[in-house]
DNA sequence: TTGCCGCGCGGCAATATGCCGCAGTACAAA
DNA sequence: TTTGTACTGCGGCATATTGCCGCGCGGCAA
């Protein structure tokens, strides 16, 4: 619904970039990771990846990328430190900070360690771009370009959390604060639906 | 957790500030505001206060306090423009953002245009003052855990639609695929819910 | 003025949810 | 083996939430 426009023109803007500016995608979600970094070259990025904190922070002091898109829930070293280190070391990077944890607190916190933007997943590569792009606190700023509806954002969280505990229904469900049975409602009426992330 | 001990070294710590260093507190709400501004004098501040932003405004423009207070949702203009005028105008005030209406989106936001810390009401006089206090961003001290319930999610991502559409509401409504009378219900009725993460 | 759009709200039927219970399975400790 | 615990799927039913109508209001531009 929204990409095709957006795809190339982003390479265009960055005329401090080269043509095909570097990303850094620093993610312990391999399925996440290859998918968002695919992506992510279609739009005109050169991506490396890390899938730990450390491994990160390893290629970032040999070649400080100029975007960095890190997970801020890793196994290992928080992707709070990175953003820290990584600030400190090269404050140009522009680095987005995902989580799938979102509170205020690490929201906060990201952002006065030097992060661009914060976002909760799930987010898509448009909402990446977007949040690189958005530099500036615009306090009305308006860029559109999310177009997820709330059902397929429950969908998505919903499978999120699924995953994470192994497929248990009932502790997702109190996990999520909501009831086992209308969970269980709720993953038998969407079973057809296999939202595509892209 | 974080109280007692700071109320009174505080303003010991302010070699460059005055004895009592100037707080501005800016909220519509009389109450909280006579409320909050008594205690934070008994801390040592010299308060001032305004009930609007545009108020706010005139006052900081004659003299920039060193630490400000601001509500985010008020009659009038949003607490964040004031923000932005601040930071523009004398950075080096230390501003604290308050708000009823926690969301990741506004917090981030807050935190770029040039605020200190962004605190979900109810907050103490405490809160603040750890608030201005902690200026620097401690990476492990946020750490955060449990996952998005299925209503904060929502509710985040109703607020970031929201403030990407300027606060429309119709719009935002249509955005998101659900009806605008259920939009309207949804934003009246969460409030009172606690939407204090942490 | 008229037309368009957004807002807030009331009412009512259609759905969804919370909460009970029950039966079946798997697994580990006794 | 038996026992205890936990998870799953499902039915039923009272209650809560939505979807969808309508209304009147105000702002704004043609």
């Amino acid at each position: 619904m929204n990409d095709s426009a957006t795809s190339n023109d982003f390479a265009v803007n960055k005329e401090s970039a080269t043509l095909r500016p570097s990303l850094l995608l620093v993610d312990d979600d391999d399925t996440f990771r290859a998918v968002l970094g695919k992506v992510m070259k279609r739009r005109g990025f050169e991506v490396s990846m890390a899938n730990s904190a450390e491994v990160a922070w390893q290629s970032v002091q040999q070649d400080p990328p100029e975007y960095a898109v890190i997970d801020l829930k890793m196994g290992g070293q928080s992707g709070l430190v990175l953003v820290r280190q990584i600030n400190a070391l090269n404050a140009g990077t522009k680095m987005v900070v995902l989580t799938g944890y979102a509170s205020i607190a690490t929201a906060v916190e990201s952002i006065k360690l030097g992060a661009v933007h914060y976002l909760a997943k799930p987010v898509d590569a448009d909402d990446i771009i977007a949040a690189f792009d958005k530099t500036e606190g615009d306090a009305e700023a308006a860029v559109a370009a999310n177009p997820l509806s709330i059902d397929r954002l429950e969908w998505e969280h919903i499978q999120r959390i699924l995953a994470e505990n192994d497929g248990n229904i009932s502790v997702t469900a109190r996990v999520l604060n909501m009831h086992r049975r209308t969970l269980q409602r709720k993953l038998s009426k969407h079973p057809s639906k296999r939202p595509v992330p892209q």
